[in-house]
DNA sequence: CCCCCTATGTAGAGTTCCGATACAGTACTA
DNA sequence: TAGTACTGTATCGGAACTCTACATAGGGGG
């Protein structure tokens, strides 16, 4: 388990009744393509997730066929549990009074 | 941001007043030497962790000189950034009724 | 003498990341 | 037919990171 598969998972976990594909999960996760890619080809040797081809004529849609991905069960399972783990590495951040807390994304 | 540097912040989060030592944090984040050393090498090059050797007769104490870290205020800053950011990556996991949910360690 | 314990740290092999690049098809310009 | 741009998926290769094994150094036990 690594922080770009972590995300990964979280948005495919996010909404599991959307399809997702590349290009949509590079914007979801913030990752470059040369990240994404082996991430899914991971998870796929995993039996995490499975790949389908998009059934569609590319001149009639006007773009390539998309490759849709989704979790297998033993995925979900094994996601959940995965976030859950990294989730535990917080600690409990209670609402505080008058904190100016800092909230911005990190510059990872 | 890694998930072993998430660690290490992690457990030096949980109780800033602790007086961390290597051997000590290696317990507490279950990484080997190999990955903490490079680890805190890495956080003292970021500003983000000083270190200082304690100040003990080895021969007195019947063990070696132990090698104290402690987060700066930037690196606890830092710190509670990464970690939040690691925790929002997780779906909010509300109490189910009758739920069997996985709890366990990951096997990772 | 050899092994284990407390400690810190390095060496090197393997794994992962990610910018750059490739590939393939459509579309508009010229 | 060539150039540029757009939508997508995918790979390459160097840099970065992890982690097993080892090194160092002192103390104690069988």
């Amino acid at each position: 388990m690594t922080i770009p598969v972590a995300k990964v998972l979280s948005a495919l976990l996010a909404d599991p009744a959307a399809e997702r594909y590349g290009l949509d999960l590079m914007k979801l996760t913030g990752l470059p393509s040369g990240t994404l890619y082996p991430v899914l080809h991971r998870l796929q040797a995993a039996g995490w997730l499975l790949a389908d081809w998009e059934e569609v004529d590319p001149a009639a849609a006007g773009r390539p066929a998309r490759r849709y991905y989704r979790l297998t069960a033993e995925g979900v399972g094994a996601a959940r549990q995965a976030l859950a783990e990294l989730r535990a590495l917080s600690p409990d951040p209670r609402p505080r009074r008058g904190g100016a807390e800092p909230t911005g994304a990190p510059a990872w």
